[in-house]
RNA sequence: GGGCGCGUAGCUCAGGUGGAUAGAGCAUCUGCCUUCUAAGCAGAGGGUCGCAGGUUCGAGUCCUGCCGCGCCUACCA
């Protein structure tokens, strides 16, 4: 309702100023700090005071005067030096919100997210849940605001990560497919091959030896043939299979699956490259350090430096941003190739998550062609994605590189205080760091399942404090409702670009700016609603009993007023963070709510109240903050738990 | 060396396109549970926004230089 306001005022403003003056000015719109200056402000006047030459007193003075009346608002003041400041009509605004009068428009066009990416060699840790909480956070956000989404997560089964960990059961382990398998059907297969990535990875530093191992199964794996491409289906298979589930954990679903071992055997590549020949894009280098390699000039991504990247190695194998740029095409309908697809799973709602296969299956499934292209990607990898777009415009592809956004975000490194508790010996030159990188290579990180282990237990002992008499399996079932909650609300606090200094005390907070805190409110609302019921009432009709009169004589209290208006934000604050890319915004905006209804359900007994009007008043502002409250906390993909 | 990012309260972080008195959580201190759940509420203290210039009516925000920290800069991904 804010929002739709917000964009009427914008847009009355800008036709009026484009009439009146005769030119075209962005108008920018504020909410004021201190709420004895309206709901909204417009600093217009300052910047036409610039081009009119005229005091921007007088100018904003000129506006109010002429601008004419504008639905919902009821006055316009100037202040200060030439601020128009906005007073809204409550009532109106008011019974637009009961009438739910603010629905979310649909966009056409399909947006790709792609986003957790995990290598298939081991389990995932908790830096792999920020990309996953981010991106699932931005699919919601957008789906919430009526884009059509489709998820996309890229398995990269056949690279050097899954090789390493097949070279350890063949190599080191000297275990055969069959006792691979059946391990693979024990639990935690995934936190097993953590283990055994950290060993191979140790014997490779340690000794020359094991180097030709994983040269000899990648060729395997990428021939497709012999036990150690057996092996390779066995590891990365299952290790994907464990990475849903940890994500399900998380309420995290997907569309589609999009393996590299279909990329190479359909032949995505070699149509990428015969484009990128065609057009000019790579060139074949005849000298230098890169002699025998295809390669992208250094000029078609960066300025300033004359460092050309290999697309295409000496040896003919491509490397990994060719299959990126093969990738990428293909998402935006431009390869002229397709993947087959099988289902590979379906999840309890009925959605069915697809898997790529490179023959036909009789399924009918298609995926990709999307209008605009979000990856999910770390920033130690913006140079890569820097070269994938710079693939797409040399071959033409200008607008859609420009719709190509590398969604980055920094990593989760740990706390030296955490690597302690880790048991995790540190140099004296690592204390004094700020934090610790995590390293799959050395094992070394808080694993995603044993971090979602600990939260449920440390939420369980909460919820059994306060409800020994409640069945276990309720009080699990809340317990775990907090403890994703917690976890989520943790990873998405802060902006993207923050490095999170991992710390086992902050993460298990339930207290403060954190999810439990905004899922309580969110039960105490409902509660509420609850009691009236149990006392034998019902919700009133509270359009018949609350009309614009009503209404407006209720939020003649400014509290009343302020309070509803902070809880109405959510589309604005939504579309804000839609814009900044930022979910962190979504997840501030669910606090600040809370924080606005928990002051709320303080300051004033709802079921005691006496007069009728105010009453039904109090319970239609609890309902709608019980709404609010569990839609954003949906945007951000919490649950709320039926009690705390 | 070059590129990107960061530096705001004791700690961890927010601070759309420059705007009115720089915010939140944690921690510390003081109050509030016979009331719809205290995972809560009210209040207090705590700031040269790294430093120095510049742009203008106005700078935490934009520009330049410096200081400190991190990441990237592979025929790994």
């Amino acid at each position: 309702m804010f929002h739709l306001l917000e964009n009427r005022i914008q847009q009355a403003f800008q036709d009026h100023i484009a009439v009146r003056y005769g030119t075209d000015t962005a108008v920018a719109i504020e909410q004021p700090k201190q709420p004895e200056f309206g709901e909204l402000a417009v600093p217009v006047a300052f910047q036409l005071a610039k081009v009119l030459k005229q005091a921007p007193k007088r100018i904003a003075a000129e506006l109010v005067e002429e601008i004419g009346p504008i639905d919902g608002v009821a006055a316009l003041e100037v202040a200060g030096n030439g601020y128009i400041n906005i007073r809204l009509d409550r009532a109106v605004y008011a019974s637009g919100l009961l009438r739910g009068l603010d629905a979310a428009p649909v966009v056409p066009g399909k947006i790709i997210v792609e986003h957790t990416n995990i290598n298939p060699n081991k389990a995932a840790h908790i830096g792999h849940l920020r990309n996953t909480t981010l991106g699932d956070t931005y699919v919601r956000m957008l789906r919430a605001r009526g884009r059509s989404v489709e998820v996309q997560n890229y398995i990269d089964n056949t690279g050097v990560q899954v090789a390493d960990v097949v070279a350890g059961f063949h190599f080191l382990e000297r275990k055969t497919p069959a006792e691979v398998a059946a391990l693979a059907a024990q639990p935690r297969f995934d936190y097993y091959c953590w283990d055994l990535y950290a060993r191979v990875s140790a014997h490779y530093t340690e000794s020359e030896i094991g180097k030709g191992w994983r040269t000899e199964t990648l060729h395997a794996i990428e021939a497709n043939q012999g036990e150690l491409a057996e092996l390779g289906h066995i590891v990365a298979d299952a290790v994907v299979e464990a990475h849903l589930d940890t994500m399900l954990r998380l309420g995290v679903e997907y569309d589609v699956l999009p393996r590299e071992s279909e990329i190479l055997h359909l032949k995505f590549w070699a149509a990428a490259f015969e484009l990128l020949k065609e057009r000019n894009a790579i060139y074949l280098e005849t000298e230098g350090k890169n002699e025998g390699c295809w390669v992208m000039p250094a000029a078609a991504f960066r300025e300033d430096t004359d460092d050309n990247k290999v697309i295409v190695r000496s040896n003919g194998t491509v490397t990994y941003v060719g299959k990126d740029i093969a990738y990428q095409l293909w998402k935006f309908g431009l390869l002229g190739k397709d993947f087959h697809y099988k289902p590979l799973r379906t999840y309890s709602s009925g959605h069915v998550a697809w898997v790529t296969t490179d023959e036909p299956t009789g399924y009918d499934a298609s995926f990709g062609g999307g209008e605009a292209v979000y990856n999910v990607i770390d920033v130690r990898q913006s140079y890569l994605q820097d070269v994938v777009a710079a693939g797409l415009r040399a071959l033409g592809f200008s607008q859609q590189a420009e719709h190509s956004h590398h969604f980055a975000y920094e990593m989760v490194a740990l706390s030296p205080r955490c690597c302690a508790e880790l048991g995790i010996g540190l140099s004296e030159e690592d204390q004094r760091r700020p934090y610790i990188e995590v390293s799959g290579r050395k094992g070394l990180g808080v694993k995603a399942d044993d971090l979602i282990d600990k939260l449920i237990e440390e939420a369980l002992a909460e919820v059994t404090s306060r409800h020994p008499e409640s069945p276990e399996s309720e009080r699990r079932d809340a317990a775990v409702a907090i403890a994703i909650g917690a976890l989520r609300y943790f990873l998405l606090k802060f902006t993207r670009n923050t490095v999170i200094a991992f710390d086992f005390q902050e993460a298990l907070s339930f207290e403060g700016e954190t999810g439990p805190y905004v899922q309580y409110a969110a039960v105490r609302a409902r509660n509420i609603l609850r009691k009236l019921g149990e006392r034998g009432e019902t919700l009133p009709d509270f359009a018949a009993v609350l009309p614009p009169e009503a209404l407006a004589r209720q939020l003649a209290a400014e509290d009343f007023w302020q309070i509803l208006l902070a809880a109405s934000k959510a589309d604005t604050a939504v579309e804000r963070a839609i814009a900044s890319g930022e979910p962190a915004h979504v997840a501030r905006y669910a606090f600040q709510v809370a924080q606005t209804f928990n002051n709320f359900y303080h300051q004033y007994h709802i079921l005691h109240e006496r007069d009728p009007e105010r009453r039904a008043f109090l319970l239609w502002m609890t309902q709608f903050f019980a709404n609010q409250l569990e839609r954003t906390l949906e945007i951000l993909g919490i649950r709320v738990p039926v009690y705390m």
